[in-house]
Formats: structure tokens, C-alpha cells, sequence
DNA sequence: CTCCTTATCCATACAACGTATGATTATGTA
DNA sequence: TACATAATCATACGTTGTATGGATAAGGAG
């Protein structure tokens, strides 16, 4: 077919609009603001102002472009260092909350880095050198330092896949979900049963920043032993 | 149109095909077979000998399947509660254990299971009693029982995303990532230089087992505090 | 028994998706 | 100037989820 009227073929030198990173940064904006299924190779290209098939040439297919978003968000990751001036324990906790914030910073997007380990393998692991250096100068083996540092990692992706798979900064058990516990045969569960009466149905929200920082405590004293 | 030949309309009294059940029983079939990609509502109706708009009828759409199959593995867990015969974190680490394997046995549906809130808020809470119980035998209290639980459960998810993304019992870094880790300049990252130059290459495998062990441990001992 | 409502299943159709294929046009090099 | 190459575009194909509405039998009402 031939071309009339509208621009196509190779643009010219100073004109250069598509490049990965740029294909990318697009990807994270719409991603961020309409959410992970709002993102198609031809809205993609739309937000760009070109054809869907020009992103091929600088991605193979979607996977890639999902995996680049995934390596995005691990670089712009910066964990904190601040060197044997705090001791051990505060600098993993401070390296901890800045890792979590970095997964919060586009939720939308939190399932696909957790999941995608071929973007977290090459990059993370760079990445989590003050988790290393903390637990170094803690004084565990290397071996050791490896399994303290996973340890530590699998709770803050298991708390933050919770955390970005609700919107708000707290978490209430739906009412009806309290009225089932509660009229449910009470050997089924007789301690949640209990539990629950105890705390009334206000003591049972749950703040996710306060949830971390119990969470967080737990481990590292665990850690400590 | 007319239907000529082919069966149609409503089954007669005996051989309803359908029900929401068998659906999701199909469908959880077919994604631990081919994984969740191979879940189409037009193959799931193909396996059914049915016509894909049949589903509909049972349930509302494609996203209600995948629900449906979450709180099907769900709702097939079984956590072990031994009752006071055994000392509380040994009861805490076996429930944490059936819990992990719950996980596994349907590992191509783990990230939706993990990712899918509302299948999780409704049926969990009561899954989670052995959790409950143990941890109120250890004498926490009310409040803190809730965020031990969440704690220990949250370190199980992120494992399981983390083992589920690999199809393999052991983990290795790749080797072209090894030899990055060892080329990349030293001031970058000089704790996990020199502890992969400690380690060699083979004292890096990770095994997923024991590597569960001893997170399983780290929070425990965090717990008993 | 007959009539009618309703539950269940089917046929068709549509918009949106990822992307294979090949044409089109400018750039950089020979 | 001729040409290989890089970057873009136009078209098209197969698949997907599902909206719409027609067909058939079950089950209750008269």
C-alpha cells in the first residue's frame, strides 16, 4: 500500500522519538495512573504517537516491555548506607522501610516485580548490599548472611503483595466477614472466636506502617539470636 | 438461528453437565497442566464438551473463575493442630509448614492465590486458627497474636512467590551473573564481592527446603521473644 | 393434561488484543 | 551516487472475553 499524506518511514536525525527507555517511561506513567491492564502495546503506542507494530523494533514482544518495567523500578531502588556510624539492626530496618517504600512507590506494578525474578536476579542482587554489609557487621557467616538476607526479603515481598493488593493505608475485616466469624459453630475456630470477642471489631484494624515495624522487629530480633 | 443436529437448550433431569463446582474443578485441571495461560474460557469449555457461553451461567465472568480457583486451593488447606501434646512453636513451625505445601501443590496458581484478597479475606481468617492457637498458648496476647500471625504469614508468601517463580528445588545465580557480580568494580558492592569470592560458585546453590527452615526458625525465634 | 415461567445451554457476533509480514522512507557508508 | 541498514508504518490474522438473543426442557399452576 502506499503512503499518502501521513509521515511514516525512518524519521529524520534530530527527530528521534522512540527508544527503550522512552517506551518505557511511558509504560510506568500509564501503569501508575490507569493500572497494569490499562497497559497494551497499542495504548502504548498511542501515548506515544506512533504505530503499535514501531515499539517491536525496540522490545521483542509485551513480556519484555513488563520485565523492563520491573528492572525500572528495581534501579530507581536506593537503599540507604550509612556506614558503622548506626549499629546493625537499625541500618537493616532503615535498608528494610526503604525497600518497602521503593515496591510501594507503583503499586500497580508490585505483583509484576515481585514475580518476575529473571529482572530481580540481575539486578537485585547489587541492590541489597546493605542488607549484606548490615548483616555482615552483625558478624554472621557468609552463608549465614545469604539466609538472613533472604529471610528478610521474603517477609517485606509477602507483607508488601498484601499491602498493594488492598488501596487503603488500613485494613478492616469487612463486616459481614465479622458476622460470619462471629456466628460460625465456635469449635471450628474456638481461639479466632475468642480472640475476636475480645477486641471488639475496632481493635481489629489493622495499620500496615505499624504492621511493618511489628513485623520487621520480629524478624531482626530473630536475626539476633 | 435454528438448531438442527447438535444438542441444545436445557440438559434433561439426570445429566446436568454443569455446575459451578465442576467448572472450577475443570479449570484447576487444566491450569496445573498447562499452567495459567492455558486457562481460556473457551478451552475450559472445550474440556467440559460444552459451549463456551455455558460458563456464564455459573459463574459471572473469567475473573470470577480464577477467584473461585484461589478459594478452591484454599479452602483444600489443612493446617495440622496437634493440641497441647507438642510444645507451641514446634505446633507454630509444622502449621507453617502444611501451609508452605498448601501453596505448592498448585504452584502455575501461587501468585493468584497470593495475589487474589478476596478469595483470601473470607475463607483465611478461619484457615488460619492452628496459627491462633499456637500463639496464644506461647501467651501472647490478643492484639499481638494477630500480628505474629501476620508476620509468619507474611515471610511464608514471599517464599512461596519466590520458589514458585522457579520451577526447580534449588536456585542458582545464573553463571553470566555470577561472572557480573564478580567483574562489576568492587566499591559498588564489596561485601557481596568478597562473600561470592568466599563462597566459590558452588557454596552459592540455594536450596529452597532448608532455606524455608531457616527462615521458619530466624521468625520464630523473633516471635519468642 | 396444558400452559407458562424459568433454568440451562447454544450460535453468532464484536471489539480489543498481541504480533507476523512486508512496504516505506531516511541515514550512514562505500 | 548507489546501496545496505535502521526505523517507522499499514494491513491482516488468529485468539481472547463476553454481549445479545434464540432454543430446549424442567417444573409448577390451572
Amino acid at each position: 500500500m502506499v503512503n499518502v499524506g501521513k509521515r511514516s518511514g525512518r524519521p529524520r536525525a534530530g527527530e528521534e522519538r522512540l527508544s527503550r527507555a522512552a517506551i518505557l517511561t511511558a509504560a510506568l506513567r500509564i501503569v501508575d495512573d490507569e493500572g497494569i491492564d490499562a497497559l497494551t502495546m497499542r495504548r502504548l503506542a498511542a501515548t506515544l504517537q506512533v504505530n503499535p507494530m514501531s515499539l517491536y523494533h525496540h522490545l521483542p514482544n509485551k513480556a519484555a516491555v513488563l520485565a523492563g518495567l520491573a528492572e525500572l523500578v528495581f534501579a530507581e531502588l536506593e537503599l540507604p548506607d550509612p556506614g558503622p556510624a548506626v549499629p546493625w539492626d537499625e541500618q537493616l530496618k532503615d535498608a528494610a522501610r526503604a525497600y518497602r517504600n521503593g515496591l510501594r512507590a507503583h503499586p500497580n506494578l508490585a505483583l509484576q516485580v515481585l514475580s518476575d525474578t529473571s529482572a530481580v536476579s540481575s539486578v537485585v542482587v547489587v541492590t541489597m548490599e546493605p542488607f549484606y554489609r548490615a548483616l555482615d557487621r552483625a558478624g554472621l557467616a557468609p552463608r549465614q548472611i545469604f539466609e538472613a538476607a533472604n529471610t528478610l526479603v521474603d517477609f517485606i515481598h509477602g507483607f508488601t503483595l498484601g499491602e498493594t493488593s488492598v488501596q487503603a493505608d488500613t485494613f478492616e475485616l469487612a463486616p459481614d466477614l465479622l458476622a460470619r466469624i462471629r456466628d460460625l459453630p465456635p469449635e471450628k475456630a474456638p481461639t479466632l472466636t475468642r480472640i475476636v470477642a475480645e477486641l471488639g471489631p475496632q481493635g481489629l484494624a489493622y495499620d500496615f506502617d505499624s504492621g511493618f515495624e511489628s513485623g520487621l522487629c520480629t524478624v531482626i530480633a530473630g536475626l539476633a539470636r
